[in-house]
DNA sequence: ATGGCAATGTTTCATTGA
């Protein structure tokens, strides 16, 4: 089983870049994050056509989450958002694909770390974080996928001396994502050898990509019973090269047959 | 220290992103 996740800001721009990945990538299961798309403009019957059901939740302008999985696999237990947390902002959905329990986030960028925005990103990550404890013991076969805004060591930035008192790297976001660590979620990337300076996010500015000046902030995360069955987990640079690309480029693992 | 690039809204620039 193949699991992907990318931020594809804008799915009404990126629809072509996705519909051409996934017909060279044909995942089991792809998360899209920052759609940026109302329900009703969702391109649903495109994905179809692609072979995909789909199960998304947006908004106009701003975040907005999906969840695409092959039309031979059972799809379940649909829903979104942090239960118990009250957020306007479409940034979580879940699904169970032929029995893996999926959840694909956004988890909120901060801006800066003296904005309210760090601080609803702080609460965000702490409703998450309890959130995952009953969810994993509910649900052994879990991942936890998408753009997590968060660099986890100074090895996922390209400069880390630069970025310092910045979001994204603070010690309370790293904490948050250590906390998720100690739940028994294994960030897949890390399970196996990576070349030096891998990224996911990428600035548009600056001819950043070129000089390759990123960050790896876009994560999947398995519980111990998927990171056993993990056999890979990559980075895959080909559409950030792409004309029109979004900033981020695609992470996907695989899982061997139970 | 600042802005640089891209997407969105209803736009003629402001806001947000990371």
């Amino acid at each position: 089983m193949q699991i992907a996740t990318w931020n594809v800001n804008s799915l009404k721009v990126r629809l072509p870049h996705v519909l051409d990945w996934l017909a060279i990538n044909p995942v089991d299961v792809l998360c899209l994050q920052e759609t940026k798309l109302t329900d009703d403009k969702f391109p649903r019957a495109e994905l179809a056509s692609a072979g995909y059901q789909v199960t998304f939740c947006g908004q106009k302008t701003y975040n907005g989450v999906a969840i695409l999985a092959r039309d031979t696999l059972a799809m379940t237990d649909l829903a979104n958002g942090i239960p118990g947390f009250e957020d306007e902002q479409k940034r979580v959905i879940r699904a169970s694909v032929a029995g893996v329990h999926i959840i694909c986030a956004y988890i909120p960028n901060g801006q800066s770390l003296d904005s309210d925005k760090y601080q609803y990103k702080l609460r965000w990550l702490s409703a998450l974080v309890a959130w995952l404890k009953t969810e994993l013991a509910a649900h052994p076969q879990l991942v936890l996928t998408g753009d997590f805004n968060i660099a986890p060591q100074d090895r996922d930035v390209h400069d880390p001396a630069e970025w310092v008192g910045q979001v994204l790297v603070s010690g309370p976001e790293r904490a948050a994502f250590v906390a998720m660590q100690e739940l028994g979620l294994v960030d897949a990337f890390r399970l196996f050898e990576q070349a030096d300076k891998s990224f996911s996010w990428w600035d548009y500015r600056m001819m950043a990509f070129r000089r390759n000046r990123g960050l790896r902030i876009d994560h999947v995360m398995l519980s111990p019973a998927l990171a056993q069955r993990c056999t890979s987990c990559i980075i895959d640079k080909l559409p950030r090269k792409q004309e029109q690309p979004s900033d981020h480029t695609p992470v996907v693992a695989t899982l061997a047959p139970a």
